[in-house]
DNA sequence: GTCTATAATTTGATAGAC
DNA sequence: GTCTATCAAATTATAGAC
């Protein structure tokens, strides 16, 4: 709290004015981030576009949101597992199924439509893509010349594509 | 050290024994990791082996090495960026680069061969192969009916072939 | 090699003046 | 809304008995 406080330019009593507690900040990081997120997949989701450019734009808006959200998705990614098994986070488990349940449908609707390899597991699929992406933002830094737009088509061109050249088995 | 101490089945002050700080334990435990990881990878590439079967063997160890190693793994996703700032454990970043070396010398021999895509950059593909197993270690439970090898293979699927179908585009 | 007891510091949080 | 001053608990580490 000392910390903050000095990054904020406050002594750290004076940070229990706007917070009841360091948890109660934790909260409002993490609830933000995932309203965010989710506000954005569900737009692209109702735009009701084909499978494989649906999927390309929630690889999009993920490494965007990141981005926008350093400090939750570091604080996720770092003590994601402490906070949720605390009562006041249940939240979290919640937002992450339905987060997953929206990247299953988008992934089973382009198997269905014979947009993605039909041998795939959707799960897998989902799980791969997101620790992809979720792992990049650690040592992407948005100082150096590759911006999020160019880190998600690099990703995206080895997951839609492999890495394996066409002609070799 | 009181939590390790109780799961050691001793007093915090004993471990004093054994160990002269927390930061002498954590030392033990990634060096250790990283002694095995590099031994294990040296062996593969001094086979000599095509580029992708070494490819495929070195996911094999990072999957199982990962296994082997839950806690150093997982306070280096954790912790690792606190702990390589500290001058004791200067030797992480030496570690990271030499591992980094022999996946990149792997990738432009694949490339070379035309084994591996050649519009690919062997950076990124090493980031992205990297990044995809460290954070499969988040998720991986050891007891389920997924054995490590299993997990590896179906990454090394979506990896080298991509989700996208080939009738596709 | 482990225990008891305790030192020294850090850390989250509070009360009340201004 | 911030500061001063301080509390209470937690945490790493040490000294010395057994």
């Amino acid at each position: 709290m000392r910390a903050i406080g000095e990054a904020a330019g406050v002594l750290s009593g004076s940070l229990y004015h706007h917070f009841d507690s360091k948890e109660a900040m934790v909260d409002e990081l993490l609830a933000t981030y995932f309203e965010a997120l989710l506000g954005r997949y569900n737009e692209i989701i109702e735009a009701g576009r084909p499978p494989l450019e649906t999927f390309r734009e929630m690889v999009y808006v993920a490494f965007d949101t990141i981005e926008q959200h350093r400090a939750a998705t570091r604080t996720l990614q770092n003590e994601g597992r402490y906070f949720a098994a605390l009562p006041r986070f249940a939240y979290l488990k919640d937002r992450e199924r339905t987060i997953e349940e929206l990247w299953i449908g988008i992934i089973k609707s382009g198997k269905a439509s014979g947009a993605i390899r039909s041998n795939l597991d959707p799960r897998t699929v989902y799980r791969f893509a997101r620790d992809g992406i979720w792992v990049a933002a650690r040592w992407y830094k948005p100082t150096g010349k590759l911006t999020h737009r160019d880190l998600a088509d690099q990703f995206l061109t080895i997951l839609l594509a492999g890495i394996a050249a066409p002609t070799t088995e």
